[in-house]
Parts: C-alpha cells; structure tokens; sequence
DNA sequence: AATTTATATCCGTATATTCGAATATATGAA
DNA sequence: TTCATATATTCGAATATACGGATATAAATT
C-alpha cells in the first residue's frame, strides 16, 4: 500500500470512529473544555470501561489529545490542520445539535464540574 | 424515544454510512455527475451485488437519491439542506483527496462514459 | 412469449464491533 | 509498604457488517 493509501485508510478509520453515539458524545463535550476520563464518565453516565475504550480508540487515531495530571488523565480535542480535519471538527459540531441526550450530558457535566471545583476549594 | 432521538439516531447512521471505502467511493464520484449503477460497477470495479448493496445503504439514509430511465436507474447526491448536512458534503468533499484509488476510479468511469457515449451515437 | 440487460435481494460465511464485569496498572497519600 | 483513586486492558458473549455468488425482479427488445 502506497502513503495515499495509508493516508485514505487513517481518515477512513477517523470517519468511522466518528459514527458511533459514544463517540460523538465525548468528541463533542471536548469541544469545549478539556476532560479527565471521571468528569467524561459522570457527563455521560457511563461505566468506566466503557469511556476509556472510546477514548483509547480516538486517541489511536489521533482525535483527542491526553495530558497527565497526576492519577488524572485530562483529554482533549485535536486540533486540525487540514481540510479534511477541519471537516471532521465540523462535522462533531454540527451533529447531534439540539440533542436532548447531549443536553443532558452537558448537565450531568456541569454538575459533576462544580463537585470538583468544591473539593479543590475545601 | 423523542423525536430528537430519531434526528441522533439518523445522523449518526449517516456517519457510519461514510465510514465505508466502498460507500465513500460511490459518494466521491457522485460529487460530479449523477451515475447508473453500471457505471459505478465499471468506474468502481467491483461485483454489481456489492455496488447496488452499498447503494441501498446511501438512498435508505438518503444520502443518494435515485431516478429511473428505462432499464437503467440513476443515483445523484443529496441536497444539503441544514448545517449537519452541509458538513457531510464536505466531509465527502474533503476526504481520500489526492488518493491513487479514487484517481483511478475517475480514470475507469471516464472510459466508461466513453463507451456509453459512442454505443448512444452508434 | 422469450430474451436480454440493468438492478436488487437473498443466503451463508467471515470478520468487526460493542458491551459489562473483572482484572491490571499507575500515581499519590498515609 | 499499604491503601485509595483514576485509568487502562482483558475476556467471552452478543450483535452488526461486509462479502461473493446465486437468484429474483423489472423494463425494453425481438
């Protein structure tokens, strides 16, 4: 396989990770803020596992970021340098728009944030 | 589920409907002219049960639209009607550029359109 | 009616994906 | 060193997807 190829199968691979509810609802939390896997977990309401997984698979390819801090691990948007990713950022942001889910998981978020932020005060 | 699921439910179908060499293929060559099924098959090289299969996938989400004309039947693109829709075509637009393999699809559906036009004029 | 051409669908098989529960690892604190 | 917390990985089961070859359908032609 030629460097086009492995080029076509990597955004191939990246549209794909891009069709998958979990996913996209991880990708599009991060569009605003980086996360550590615990904040994504109560955002979404999912078992551990299961958010790490989906972020070990996006990370492969290259769509989030991670930076350790301490036993935290904080996740983030790629950032886009082509056309081709800069589609794919649009794509996240323009799914799922007005989604009660995704609505919900901001909430679930903003909850989850002030505990947080109420620890590291106390 | 609320009619918002529905939307999420679809548009993510629509996403993981991109994720697909053979599907993102169809769609490239669709961005310039519609196409028969023979066609696709020739520029695509493929079996026809595998290109009819694929397409049934895209009109079923509506990301093609067909248009019968005797024996033949025409497959175009689908009109973007919203920002989630516009980043498709983009994300169609945008990808597998500069591949080998899609330039070589544009190569064998040009000596294919050759033919169709001389058997027409003949 | 029989044939040809274009397209769609079915069928069995192979492969890929997703999941939760359990377990492993890694860091910092006691 | 032991413990607690955060994160990653493994496991088997369930489900989904893609495939080629064969068959079915549908329209046009003879």
């Amino acid at each position: 396989m030629n460097i086009f190829g492995r080029v076509m199968q990597r955004q191939i691979k990246m549209i794909k990770a891009l069709g998958d509810e979990t996913r996209l609802r991880i990708l599009k939390l991060l569009l605003k803020r980086e996360l550590c896997v615990c904040e994504l977990e109560a955002a979404l309401s999912l078992p551990q596992s299961r958010v790490s997984r989906h972020l070990t698979v996006l990370r492969s390819l290259g769509l989030v970021e991670d930076r350790r801090e301490g036993t935290w691990i904080f996740y983030s948007l790629f950032k886009s340098q082509n056309d081709f990713e800069k589609s794919v950022i649009q794509i996240i942001r323009n799914s799922l728009s007005d989604s009660e889910l995704v609505n919900q998981d901001e909430k679930r978020l903003k909850r989850k944030l002030s505990q947080v932020y109420a620890y590291k005060c106390k």
